[in-house]
DNA sequence: CATGAATGAGTATTCATTCAT
DNA sequence: CATGAATGAATACTCATTCAT
């Protein structure tokens, strides 16, 4: 039921944005009353807080692992960008929803305190490879808004239908922006 | 007036959304009755796509001017490169504003026709550059993908307040870029 | 259980009125569960029409104990002054209740049938008073609405803590009253 | 307008409860829309403070008025017995609403502070007909919860038809209760 | 019989739009 | 043309009542 709730507003939102969304509507989409909505979430904006939150929290577990102890700098950047790129080809929707809403004045500060982890871990890679001196020895931040730029711009042509996200155009896509941030 | 009433509403709904903002709170920030605002955009719709297509075009004036005939493909890339760049950094609010809205709903087909033109631009624009060698040999799509959502990722991380889009920072963005979709 | 129920609603009908107390919050306060108040009460209106009459019961049992055979009116008068006094102290959310609610539209004809019953006794009363000659020859009805006033009046001071409804303080009230009707 | 609502909302709220009137009706009864209501009240709460006060206020210029200087204690006590009646008579509804709702949790502190006093100047005129003699030594609380409380018996008694507040059942009251608590 | 999740009609409030001044 | 009060449909949310367990 929860899980319904969660799915019906994840669409919804992605869609038609947070404010353009009527809870009625979600009810109808999750197939429930609309008072029900309210048995499992106190109000909205808990909901869209609690969706955020789930979906954040799916995509560290996807994205986030840890690469192999081993691995060179350039495997570990593959490995990071393959997880990205797996998230958005198994869960586009809420990728996109991930990436349109992350700042959004009804997300509190839990909410946001996710996305900045995300961001802090990519400096951190983009620091070490510099140390290693295997990346481009400029602001952390610019690569980082570069590559999670480039990852947006494939996610939201893949929604668009102007581009199929599968393995060889992930593939290619890696390829390039590793040639934008090695050194 | 008009004036004052756009550029009301560009703030707003950039900071808060379409439907989350309020037509009489454009009015006050406008300076001016909730009914004056009727007197010029027949609706709540007519006003975000009358917006829309002004940011548009004021976007293709500064970015889609065509560069020197003899210019080199990396020049050409470097030429709309920092006409982004120089729109984003004079216009931040604006520039995010396109970036957001650029697919809702409230949109109607004339303001969406806008932003495929943009997209053939720098399509062609690669297709160019494969053919002369200069650039890599896949899909069109994909590198404007990554180069129109690397681009987005500087702009958003600049909005943040994460990264200053200044000369050097632009400059160095391009480099990277170039990398990124050169053969 | 019925009584449990019954006690909350009491306490919460006089404190938030009917319609500003929710059947949940009754259930909650009694300690069952919300369902379980359908058990023993076909609906809300139900349950106070109950709780109404109930109370009006037992205030009648209380106070509208016969008086010896042998009193004087004046005896007579100070039974059910003292009557109406001790319940008030005993119950004095009941009483409280029974004031507050004796005329509100959820209430049906019985229930409405019992305060009139009250009335007609203290007028039968004055009537009788009035034809010994101790009694003020004025409307019965006039004396009633005073006495009756005066004992909310105490009531209503005792509920806010600016009375206390002692043993004193009710007999020195009885005085004043009997001197306001008496002949 | 604001004079429409607040007579709408005097009469519906007497009849039927704060909690048990909808906003729609109100604004039914006022013969305007519903959200014309929120034009000129914040909310419900802050309409039903309002018409508190309101009436408060009209209640005490109609009854506070300083009785002549030369006026005896009794003299006192018919001014001002006089003047509530005058203004129950007048305006029995408010004379209603203004009983029935002196406690809510709906007002706030200052409407409650209203209240107060004319508590307070009750029992400042008892307490001085006491030091001169002429009323009964006892808890002055005591005797303002009679006198108020048998003019409350009369308002009730009245509006529900069983009783007519004219001039000879104001003044026959008015002797009852100077009887009551005179010394 | 008790339970409490589910229901959907109903509530207070907001907001795009109109129109008399 | 500008105004802003008035409108009423739409919104988020509540609550009396039901019913499967």
């Amino acid at each position: 039921m929860r899980t319904r709730i969660l799915d019906a507003a994840l669409k919804l939102f992605e869609d038609k944005g947070f404010d353009g969304t009527a809870v009625p509507e979600i009810a109808r989409r999750a197939g429930i009353a609309t008072g029900s909505i309210y048995r499992h979430f106190p109000s909205k904006d808990a909901l869209v807080n609690a969706l955020y939150r789930e979906w954040k929290l799916r995509y560290s577990e996807t994205v986030l692992t840890p690469p192999p102890e081993s691995a060179t700098p350039r495997e570990v950047f593959g490995h990071y960008w393959r997880g990205m790129a797996a998230f958005a080809q198994r869960h586009p929707i809420a990728a996109r929803f991930l990436d349109l809403h992350h700042h959004r004045a009804y997300l509190d500060k839990e909410s946001k305190t996710a996305e900045r982890k995300t961001h802090d871990l990519a400096a951190q890679f983009v620091a070490q490879g510099v140390a290693a001196g295997v990346v481009r020895p400029i602001d952390p931040m610019l690569l980082v808004a570069l590559m999670t730029g480039a990852m947006r711009g494939l996610i939201q042509f893949a929604g668009d239908g102007e581009l199929v996200l599968d393995q060889a155009t992930t593939a290619a896509a890696e390829d390039c922006i590793w040639n934008a941030i090695k050194a």
